[in-house]
DNA sequence: CTCCAGGTTGTGT
DNA sequence: ACACAACATGGA
């Protein structure tokens, strides 16, 4: 038979806890557990081996790089292992990598993840390729690639809805207007606090979106984007003895100071395990009047 | 029918 | 500065 292009993976690798985590809204899971994941205008297709994962592509080049392949995790479990809420969570979600996503990809995804939930911004991405992305041929067949600065800048407000990202469109037309080549080229070369100042004068960007696109779109791994689930977690976890509720800003302080160059990592394995906790709960109901 | 979702914005104190 | 309602939409 046909030998695959691509290359493995046995370290420090799981597909589906490192597609699963929030941080990449493109991809899909199929028989036998392969998932697919989309990115920019490729794609790869990974699939169990005995020793690890493969990751099917014509672009391996490109996807070492996008699955961080070059950092040394091992170490980061180690330190973030001392740590017992991120020990779970390392434990939950063993081979989570951040990925290196396209930049202006990230920045359209997280304002379109404002109190919105993972489904419905998945749907919502996915229409957004169909409708403005470019259709693209490679050897898995065809697909839709997601949409470039220019071919968004097309987009009315109305067909932002269409797309299903509700009262996010005027926000997403603004912001996009605002957007420019050099613009994004320069926050690449910007050092953490300034990009993230720059980013939150986008419309629709906040600090939680902000840190995300730093995070997973520019790959600064001292930010800790605290958003409810997060927010939930740390009143279980620290704020039992303060009794003041911190602010999201307060939180993010305290985590970005305890976790300093290692923030994203212990973030996201926090994120998982939370999210893994809530799918193995029961549907709750309110307390009924008897 | 009500509540919630990887929040941000605009308004009023 | 801080609090808080409003914002579309679909799923539970």
């Amino acid at each position: 038979m046909k030998k695959l292009q691509g290359f493995e993976i046995v370290e420090d690798f799981h597909p589906k806890h490192t597609l699963e985590c929030g941080q990449i809204f493109r991809f899909s899971v199929f028989e036998n557990e392969v998932y697919e994941v989309r990115t920019g205008k490729v794609r790869a297709r990974i699939h169990k081996t005995p020793n690890g994962f493969f990751v099917e592509t014509v672009n391996s080049e490109f996807f070492r790089k996008f699955f961080d392949l070059k950092t040394d995790y091992s170490f980061i479990k180690k330190e973030l292992g001392k740590h017992k809420e991120i020990a779970t969570g390392i434990a939950h979600g063993h081979g989570i990598r951040i990925l290196k996503s396209p930049l202006f990809e990230m920045i359209v995804s997280f304002i379109i993840s404002a109190n919105n939930n993972i489904k419905k911004i998945q749907k919502t991405i996915e229409k957004l390729c169909e409708l403005a992305g470019e259709k693209v041929q490679d050897e898995f067949g065809e697909f839709f690639a997601f949409p470039t600065l220019s071919q968004l800048k097309q987009l009315s407000e109305k067909e932002f809805y269409g797309v299903g990202a509700g009262y996010r469109s005027s926000l997403l037309v603004k912001a996009i207007a605002v957007i420019s080549d050099a613009w994004l080229e320069q926050l690449e070369t910007l050092p953490t606090e300034e990009a993230r100042s720059e980013l939150i004068k986008l419309a629709g960007v906040g600090g939680k979106v902000a840190d995300c696109v730093l995070l997973f779109g520019l790959s600064r791994k001292n930010v800790f984007p605290v958003d409810v689930w997060v927010e939930r977690v740390f009143q279980q976890h620290y704020g039992r003895r303060n009794q003041a509720i911190l602010k999201r800003e307060d939180i993010r302080k305290f985590f970005v100071e305890k976790f300093g160059d290692l923030s994203g990592f212990a973030q996201q394995f926090l994120f998982y395990s939370i999210r893994e906790e809530k799918g193995k709960q029961k549907p709750y109901r309110r307390a009924e009047a008897n």
